[in-house]
Order: C-alpha cells, then sequence, then structure tokens
DNA sequence: TTGCAAAATTACACTAAGTGCAATACGTCG
DNA sequence: CGACGTATTGCACTTAGTGTAATTTTGCAA
C-alpha cells in the first residue's frame, strides 16, 4: 500500500495487470502447444485454443496475430534480439565474419539449447507447408540482426555490403548447423555444429587455388 | 486440316486439351496479375479473378493451389530447375564454389532478366508479408538445386557438408545481388552485382589475416 | 470510497481462402 | 457412336482472421 506513489513512472513495476497478461499469454501457448502435439497442427482450431486456454476465439488475437505465431513464440524467443546483443559484444579488433562468428558461438556455447524440447516443436513445424516457411523467414530476421549488429561497429558505408555478405554468411552456417545438429538428433551441443560450419566455409573459399575468376565467364 | 493424322502417339503434338489447359492456365495467370496491379493483392478476391479468366471459382483451385501461387509462377518460372542445369555444366576441373559461381553468373548472363517485368511482381511482393515470406522460401529451393547440381558432380559423402556450405553462399550471394539490383533500380544487369557479391564473399574470408580461430572462444 | 479513463474481454456478424463431393460437360480414341 | 477419362462447375462446409461496438476489469487519483 506504499508504493503507489511513483504510480506509472516507476520503470521495473510490472503490476497486476502485465501479470495476468502474460500469464494468459503463456497459458495460451502452453495449451496450443498441447493441443498441437496432440491433435496435429492442421486438426486443432483456434475455438478449441481458446476454449483450452479459457479466453473467447476473439481474446485469442489479442495475444497472438496468427495460428503460427503460436509455434514461432515456442521456438524463436527473442533469438534476434540477443544474437544481435552478441554481435555487438565482440571487438572490433577481429575481422567483422570472426565478430560474427565469435558472437554466435559464444551465444550457443553460453545457453546450451536442449535438444529435446527443440525437437518436439521442429517436428510440427516440418509437417506443416506454411510453418516451414515461416521458418525460414525468421532466418532472414536474424540476419538482417546481425548486419545491424556489425553495421554499428563498422559504420563506415563502403563497407556495408561487405558486411551484409558476412551477415549472410554467419546466418547462413548457423542454419546449417541447426540441420547438421537436428540431421545428428543433438547429439553433440549445437555450438560445435556452428563451429564447424564456419570452419568448413574458410575452407571452401580459400580452396581450389581460384583466387580471381576462375573457368570462363571472364569481364 | 491435314494434321490430325499423327494424334496422340506423336510425341510433340499436344492436342486440343493439352492447349486449352495451358492458355486457361494463362489466362488466369494474366488477369490475376493484372487485378493485383489495379487492385492491390489483398483486395483482389479469387472470385474476381475467376470472373476475369472467364472460370469458376472452384476451377482456379484446379490450375493454382493457392492465390499466391499466380504472383509465384510469375516471378520464378522454374529458375530451380534451370539453376540446376546451369550449374551441371560446369568443369569439375574447378573448386565447387567457383562451378556454383559461374554457373550462376552464365545463367544470369545469357537470360539477362528485365528488370521493368521483375520489378512489378517485386512490388506486389514486398507489399505483403506471406508473399514476401513465401519469396524467401524460393531461395531454399535455390540453395536445394545448387547442392543438388554440385552433390552430382562431387559425390564423395566427406565432401557433402562443404558442399552444402558452397551452395548456402552462393545462393546467399545470389540473394544479396538481387537485393542490391533492386536497390539500385535494376541500373546495371543483374550479372554484374552477382559478381560483386562473389567477389565480396571471396575478400572477407581472406580478410582479417584471421586463419585459424581468431578471438577467444577458441579451443 | 467513488469515479473516471484506459485496457482487456467478449459477442456478433462478416469476408475470404481453401476443401470435399457429386454431378455434369467435354475431349480423346476405339 | 459410345465409352472413358479429364475438365469444369455448383454447393455446402470449415476455418482463419477482421471490424465493431458493447461490456467488464483494472489502475489511479480526487
Amino acid at each position: 500500500m506504499a508504493k503507489q506513489v511513483m504510480k506509472s513512472s516507476s520503470r521495473k513495476e510490472e503490476g497486476l495487470r502485465e501479470r495476468k497478461r502474460r500469464e494468459t499469454l503463456h497459458r495460451i501457448a502452453e495449451q496450443g502447444l498441447k493441443l498441437f502435439l496432440t491433435r496435429g497442427y492442421d486438426a486443432t482450431t483456434l475455438d478449441a485454443i481458446a476454449e483450452a486456454a479459457g479466453i473467447s476465439r476473439r481474446t485469442f488475437f489479442y495475444y497472438f496475430k496468427s495460428k503460427e505465431e503460436i509455434l514461432l513464440a515456442w521456438q524463436d524467443g527473442g533469438f534476434s534480439e540477443t544474437l544481435r546483443a552478441a554481435v555487438l559484444e565482440q571487438t572490433t579488433k577481429q575481422s567483422p565474419l570472426d565478430a560474427a562468428r565469435n558472437g554466435l558461438l559464444e551465444l550457443t556455447a553460453r545457453f546450451p539449447v536442449d535438444y529435446k524440447q527443440t525437437k518436439v516443436i521442429e517436428r510440427l513445424m516440418s509437417a506443416n507447408e506454411s510453418l516451414r516457411i515461416r521458418q525460414q523467414a525468421k532466418y532472414v530476421e536474424k540476419e538482417a540482426a546481425v548486419f545491424a549488429a556489425l553495421s554499428q561497429m563498422w559504420p563506415q558505408p563502403h563497407r556495408q555490403a561487405a558486411l551484409r555478405v558476412v551477415a549472410m554468411m554467419s546466418v547462413g552456417a548457423l542454419r546449417l548447423a541447426m540441420d547438421s545438429w537436428n540431421r545428428d538428433q543433438g547429439k553433440r551441443p549445437l555450438a560445435v555444429y556452428v563451429k564447424e560450419a564456419f570452419a568448413c566455409l574458410n575452407r571452401e573459399i580459400g580452396a581450389g587455388a581460384s583466387r580471381k575468376a576462375a573457368g570462363r565467364s571472364g569481364e
């Protein structure tokens, strides 16, 4: 009863309203996932989810923009933001590619992703066309996040194109790493695959003794 | 009036049925695009498209799996297949990356993509969330096509991981090239941007004097 | 406590994509 | 012609998602 002095300007107190909101959000996500796992994604209607979560169908859309978002929220809890921060923490003494690589590596090493948790989502997503596609789109977001970080670290305009390439390669490596990780059923920690992918990347570029333009198609 | 002798057994004669089918398909795509351009994608209903194409709504789904497919058909007319073929035509004397690069380069150089044509589709696609996402997914297809070609050229199992990386980088380069091309309003031919992207790629890897693992996080 | 404003929740009605089904029209070929 | 398979259609139905307006809940201050 003594805290109402600072009212809305207090920064970290979240209040009852926000707590309820978070609870409801979580309940929807929880029940949604549960239903997806038992009945399958397509066979689960929003009506069913709403009922299981104890809300009306209309209210669902107050919390999620679409049915797909339930799974996306599970799969990718603001990873792009974290990624951006991880890259930004790197020193600019190294090359942009190394900065991206090490940021990615530290992130995956520090928060070892639980395979069993991931696998469940993975299975659901890969069984559905539009979900698979949405999943891919998330990598574009990640790429943008990495590029944003790199661009902040090396703001020179003439470097931007190169940084885009670096972001593309880094996130591409992450994607391939996750593919391998999934193919291996999560045998080894994700970070290992990331490291491998980057090593492979370095190897493949230097290789072939093709410094300038190889083949025909000269300019 | 004298050509109906050879009927169906002749390999390339397509007959009335097939011709009608192709015509209808084209008519739907044509009218669909026209309506999208005038009224906008979302505001154009399938009823409107069907009516404009002189078919029933139900018949539309006999030709296209979804509304989105109309635009996808315009944008990407079996490009993945062509890409795969172009890479396969390359010699295995060069490195996989160079093979992918040169295949891509020859393809974009030989069939110079008309910017004005592309731009129209581009604008429509980028104005719509789900279309943008579907567009991204097309790159995954392309990546698979390049990988398939490379994998056929270098079938050794221990190389597959590297080939995936190469496919990822190559198609990534293509994507960035198309982005630049769009950003530049198609000033220079697409092939130029592709070449630049690959050059950038080579440059960024060698750079930084970071041969092995830079930064901390080393093993 | 009361009252007010904003946020949350809901009901209702509506649009539009996409599917299943069964009937009908049409092209192909014997 | 006549039969077979493909194309076309109408109809009914499901479901995601939106607009709107009414209603309830919550935060806060007088």
